[in-house]
DNA sequence: TCTGGGGTCCTAGGACCC
DNA sequence: TCTGGGGTCCTAGGACCC
């Protein structure tokens, strides 16, 4: 039977990512509880994966590590190695496109296929299992799949059997498979929202879909249309591989060893995000005119401060300049315990000249000012950079941009890198 | 002896301009 | 002499996800 209309998506989500990697590099720890969690010295200590042997003791993931040991005594710890789950995840989505040129990756371990071709040339539904049994036998690595006409049905229906669950939801039987579900366990509802629907009755991902649409978007505005529209089944959403490619921010943070009001300890700290944000953001050729630092007080209350920059940077110390001065004007003097920098309004340094806010500047300066920022630029990128035609306005570009939705993407951006590097070996 | 680090999207309020 | 309202930009914070 032929699909005329509808889609196929698929969604893989990696049981237990992290933790199955580790047991496939040291098969001593298979089948044995293990978790994922980093320093507790460092005050880091928290579960970010444990293994099905560790759930099933109680262990759940950002749990204190002394707490998942006091549910699971006989627990394995081993700190993140995050070079191999960057191998193991590029293998993974290598064979992932040698089933569908259409894979969009959503993290490190996830990420959505449009099969929707791939069915209508013939293939049934057993394509999963047989995906799924190449991805145990090759990279011993289990994962889930939901099938499902769009993204968020795939999405949910990967949840429903873990692990190693294959899982269709038809439009048909949302009723019976997806309405009984909490609604909480509808993704795109956390703790808060989920809160809010239940004092409105709405108990279920069913009494969402059959709630009043205008009721809830007066209530939790555009979002609580898009969370309606998905109750009852809607999700117009492709699968776009291109997403992986646009960054909207690059930031690094770090929780420090001890809280602190030390001047020089901040400073330093400082000083390697901005090494490190500067690093990122040059291997991914972008710029930023707008720095943003973020200050976690002993007592956890958490505030971000920015600024809009007349110029983009680039420059490590540029991006330190910018953000010591807003942490000394922002400061409150109290105990410091997290300190990060992002960039925001991140752009492909390609287009950078645009930013240029050239009319802030008197006639005569006008020209000193792009000059230096063209050699500048010149000098960092080769003068292939200023080959560039403008052709689109400000507004489409905004439209154009507005779409991407990834994360944890600086392996992801990685792996296209690498695509590209090895299709062109095959050239 | 508590609660990591990387992101995206949306909203609300103030400034400013017309 | 007193005062409207729309639009846009910027900033800060919140909610959510993995």
């Amino acid at each position: 039977m032929k699909a005329r209309k509808g889609r196929v998506v698929f969604h893989i989500d990696m049981n237990s990512f992290y933790a199955s990697v580790e047991a496939v590099h040291d098969p001593s720890l298979r089948g044995k509880p293990l978790a994922i969690a980093g320093n507790p010295e460092e005050r880091k200590g928290i579960v970010v994966t444990s293994s099905y042997e560790a759930r099933a003791k109680g262990v759940k993931t950002t749990m204190q590590v002394w707490e998942a040991l006091r549910k699971c005594p006989e627990l394995i710890i081993r700190p993140p190695n995050f070079q191999r789950y960057r191998a193991a995840s590029l293998e993974m989505f290598r064979l992932l496109e040698e089933y569908s040129p259409l894979v969009e990756p959503v993290s490190i371990d996830e990420g959505y296929m449009d099969m929707t071709d791939v069915f209508r040339n013939g293939a049934g539904a057993e394509i999963a299992g047989e995906l799924q049994e190449k991805m145990k036998r090759d990279l011993g690595l289990p994962c889930s799949i939901g099938i499902a006409p769009n993204k968020f049905l795939a999405k949910m229906a990967s949840d429903m059997k873990k692990p190693m669950g294959i899982t269709i939801l038809r439009k048909r039987e949302l009723d019976t498979k997806l309405w009984p579900l909490a609604i909480g366990e509808m993704h795109g509802v956390g703790e808060k929202t989920a809160e809010k629907m239940k004092s409105l009755s709405i108990e279920t991902i069913g009494d969402l879909a059959g709630s009043d649409m205008q009721m809830i978007e007066g209530v939790f505005g555009v979002r609580g249309r898009k969370l309606h529209e998905r109750a009852n089944g809607h999700d117009l959403r492709e699968v776009d591989p291109e997403s992986v490619n646009v960054f909207k921010s690059i930031g690094n943070s770090v929780t420090l060893p001890s809280d602190t009001r030390n001047d020089e300890k901040i400073a330093s700290t400082l000083k390697s995000l901005s090494a490190s944000v500067a690093r990122r953001m040059k291997k991914k050729e972008v710029c930023s005119s707008n720095i943003q630092i973020t200050i976690r007080y002993k007592n956890r209350k958490t505030i971000t401060r920015s600024r809009q920059l007349t110029n983009p940077l680039t420059e490590e110390e540029e991006i330190f300049k910018e953000a010591y001065f807003l942490f000394n004007k922002y400061w409150n003097e109290e105990p410091v315990r997290l300190l990060g920098i992002t960039s925001l309004d991140v752009t492909p340094l390609k287009e950078a000249y645009k930013q240029l806010d050239l009319f802030t500047y008197k006639e005569e300066e006008k020209q000193a000012k792009l000059s230096e920022t063209m050699e500048k630029l010149k000098g960092q990128f080769g003068e292939e950079i200023f080959n560039i035609k403008k052709t689109k306005t400000q507004k489409e570009e905004k439209k154009d941009v507005r779409k991407g939705t990834s994360l944890d993407k600086d392996f992801l951006f990685e792996y296209w890198g690498q695509k590209r590097k090895h299709s062109q070996d095959h050239d």
